[in-house]
DNA sequence: AAAAATTTTTAGACTAGTCTAAATTTTTAT
DNA sequence: ATAAAAATTTAGACTAGTCTAAAAATTTTT
């Protein structure tokens, strides 16, 4: 059996993985995971024990595939109550992350398998992020960021990078949510801030940072 | 906030309070808690710092009226979840006791709230348990034990004082469901067994064990 | 009203997870 | 190739919660 704070670091370890290659980094983990580099070092040597991580002093940090199944087990978890809480409570996506932090470590495989039932095994959470499989297999997907399409394109929103509340938030204000179409109409050469069209309706301003945290097909 | 020790306890000094007059006893507690006499001390004393207990060394413990109402929000949450448990994910009633035993230390108001209105404002739990109030009111109900019906009086299942799967699972064996009729034919002098008749249809026995956790109306 | 038995509390130790400060290793710059 | 800087690990300490063994208080028995 393994703790809240294991399976944390493990899903930690799994997500800076994806973000870049090679080994992740003590530091990185421990700004990721709000503690001090020391708490993370105590913490590699005990997973490294477990088998759950390569792991060699000062040369960074590495999921076995007994940790990587667990990580994308914690994933497939937490996403599936996303799902539930966006679908079927009515909360919002800017709301539903932190409760699913918590609800991601109850241990039932019988829970989460009748909730993904239940929910009709959706494939993806409320940010467009993929459900990984039962196996543990997360499904890859092929998306752009908003700020790379060149102009005339037309392209749907897919997902978020960035899940910030303040960010998600800003989406809705906008009404830039999951599913709509965009139809890029200029780029601005100076601040890469992008022109678009919604849904073949209204016509906004969207900014370099936003566009690069938007991912669309 | 409160921590999952801090709040199993003060629901466990709740159900000993109301299963006896006076003060609940440390080796009662370390008993339902599955602990030492000596760690149940210590909590008891941090619990009586946070004013959650009135509390008097070998004096036995009492429930403030902010420690009652912390409990009463714990088990409100864990019977809400039972419900979604049973009626929603399609568990047995054997079955949800011990995911609910994590699922009520979810914190978020907001939680419970709206999975209470998803589930229409259940009044009772799959046990036949009441739901205590949002302002932290337990409901009064008037059971009694199969064991004390009188011969010829006709009555209906509505809850069970035994939680344990396996009493829960004779139960569905036997066909004594929650709400069904039960007809007292018999009782035998000896042991005290009762003859009834379910449903107006087939006949059983049911030992006196199984009578007095049976509650009826 | 003592003595015996039981219950409860205290003392001291352990684990998981965290921290700060110091030591060590690796990387970068000169 | 050194020296300086940055990253990482170790040492030692703290908290929450638990334990065993011993001490103290209460209750029961004689
Ligand atoms: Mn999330
Ligand atoms: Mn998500
Ligand atoms: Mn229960
Ligand atoms: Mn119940």
């Amino acid at each position: 059996m393994h703790s809240f704070t294991e399976e944390n670091y493990l899903k930690t370890i799994y997500y800076l993985s994806a973000r870049q290659e090679g080994e992740v980094t003590t530091n990185s983990l421990a700004e990721m995971t709000a503690t001090k580099a020391a708490s993370v070092s105590d913490m590699l040597r005990k997973l490294a024990e477990k088998q759950l991580i390569h792991y060699k002093k000062y040369q960074g940090v590495r999921l076995t595939e007994e940790g990587e199944r667990l990580a994308l087990k914690v994933i497939r978890r937490h996403r599936i109550w996303e799902v539930f809480l966006s679908e079927k409570l009515g909360f919002g996506w800017d709301e539903v992350h932190e409760m699913a932090e918590e609800l991601e470590h109850i241990r039932s495989e019988d829970l989460v398998q009748k909730l993904d039932a239940f929910l009709g095994y959706p494939q993806f959470d409320p940010h467009g992020d993929p459900i990984p499989s039962p196996a543990g297999h997360m499904p890859t997907v092929e998306y752009t960021k908003l700020s790379e399409v060149t102009v005339g394109e037309e392209v749907q929103v897919m997902g978020v990078l960035e899940h910030s509340p303040e960010f998600l938030q800003h989406l809705d204000k906008t009404g830039l949510n999951l599913g709509c179409r965009v139809l890029v109409q200029d780029v601005n050469a100076f601040d890469k801030s992008v022109s678009v069209q919604i849904n073949h309706e209204k016509t906004l301003f969207v900014s370099n940072e936003v566009a690069r945290n938007l991912l669309v097909n």
